[in-house]
DNA sequence: TCCAAAAGATGACATCTCTCATATTTTGAG
DNA sequence: CTCAAAATATGAGAGATGTCATCTTTTGGA
């Protein structure tokens, strides 16, 4: 859990992705009290967030940057299990379950990350129903996207979770600029983590796809050209 | 939703399964109140308490029988997602989350259920710091069961994966009185449902499984006569 | 009790997907 | 800028698993 401070402390008063996170309903008068009970730091790319089996210490809130939740499977092989990004909170799980961290969670891009002092929070959350209620809402559809990442892990083949990731990651990280171009880059290793599939068949099905004009590859960068025909390989259920 | 009312109308102040549940936490001066929110059903055997984009309309609470949650999948496939005993509440993610159900829940045997109304249960849940808490390790934990199902799907093979379920089953619903067999009773079509196979590779593999003497069928009963066996041909990382 | 329907069992075969090998390209440290 | 390491790409072959067909057994309702 490497580090660092940041020269520009965030001011949970003015903090725009607070604004978009769970914290939105706490209200302006309690503000200042969780500015006092929260540090910021930043991460590289690449940094560990923290690790599989670690004792939650405070709850993480994404200023900016992009994570990845995951896990080592009983062969080594890492499973992706969520994705996080400026505005979420991160380590929750644990924290309101009093649990230990079953998930690393490692910075995809550099983030800026507060960390909110865990008793302060725990507190704050039992005394908000608002907040509560958030909160709930938060983790009911963490696991809602993950009994859906189980359907489809159960009955799709690889084509159609590939087809499935790539709108999720849209879903999740939306376009760059050009509306066109997934605002995330992950390796074809990541993404083979993340769809449950080795890096060899993530590699082939990207370029089938790229074959067949549904997307286009630039290096780690893809471009959705064809969006309905992805979505008709996904073999959607809606 | 069809339900006949019990003739014996359960109390909250004395059931036993509530003692088992979430409700454990709740001081005996409130126990009352509760009883007067709910109200008693039973459920034939394949019946159906709930179904997929329903509304709630309270929380159930099982007061014995055996559950099954599950969705279909894109192929019309079911997928079972969860299962479900007597202590356990059931259709809580849904209510917490103002959301609709997402699963269907399916008795797997004869049930008695109570249905504590939803206001009532949203109030208490945010009165009481305890409720509250249990509700949110609920939650955490079939949070957790479904990343780690979800780990298993990607990384495991149909064999690891059977032999996990068989574990799962007997964590879940534990063992009948003879200490060996399992005390739940689902079809072969279930098991493959909720494994992620075909129900023909369900059936082989039990086969399999039986002649390598490490479990023993006689119909839909199953005896675990090699529980060391199971666990390594399960390849837990654990 | 009887019978039709459902569930379970088993074999043959097709095919999807993984693994391994190797080549090429990109990346990042120095 | 250079070069080794990592990532990406691609082919061939093996193996696991699904599908389809058929048969037997069990179940549940009339």
């Amino acid at each position: 859990m490497k580090a660092s401070n940041n020269f520009y402390e965030h001011n949970c008063a003015t903090c725009n992705s607070r604004l978009h996170s769970v914290f939105s309903v706490v209200s302006s008068d309690h503000i200042q009290d969780l500015n006092e009970h929260k540090s910021c730091s930043t991460y590289k790319k690449g940094q560990i967030i923290f690790s599989e089996n670690g004792l939650p210490m405070g709850l993480f809130c994404v200023n900016s940057g992009k994570i990845k939740l995951s896990t080592s499977g009983p062969d080594g092989k890492e499973q992706i299990l969520r994705l996080v990004k400026g505005g979420d909170i991160l380590g929750y799980r644990a924290l309101i379950s009093n649990d230990r961290y079953h998930c690393n969670a490692v910075a995809l891009e550099d983030c800026s990350i507060c960390i909110v002092d865990k008793a302060y929070f725990l507190k704050l959350a039992m005394e908000n129903q608002q907040l509560c209620t958030a909160l709930f809402k938060k983790i009911s559809d963490d696991l809602k996207k993950a009994e859906e990442h189980i359907v489809s892990l159960s009955q799709k083949n690889v084509r159609e979770r590939m087809a499935e990731a790539l709108l999720f990651f849209k879903a999740t990280y939306g376009y760059e600029p050009d509306e066109k171009t997934l605002a995330v880059q992950l390796s074809r290793e990541e993404i083979a983590d993340f769809v449950g599939t080795s890096t060899e068949s993530a590699i082939r099905l990207l370029s089938e796809f790229n074959n067949d004009k549904i997307i286009e590859l630039a290096g780690k960068k893809i471009k959705i050209i064809n969006p309905e025909k992805l979505t008709k390989t996904a073999n959607l259920l809606y």
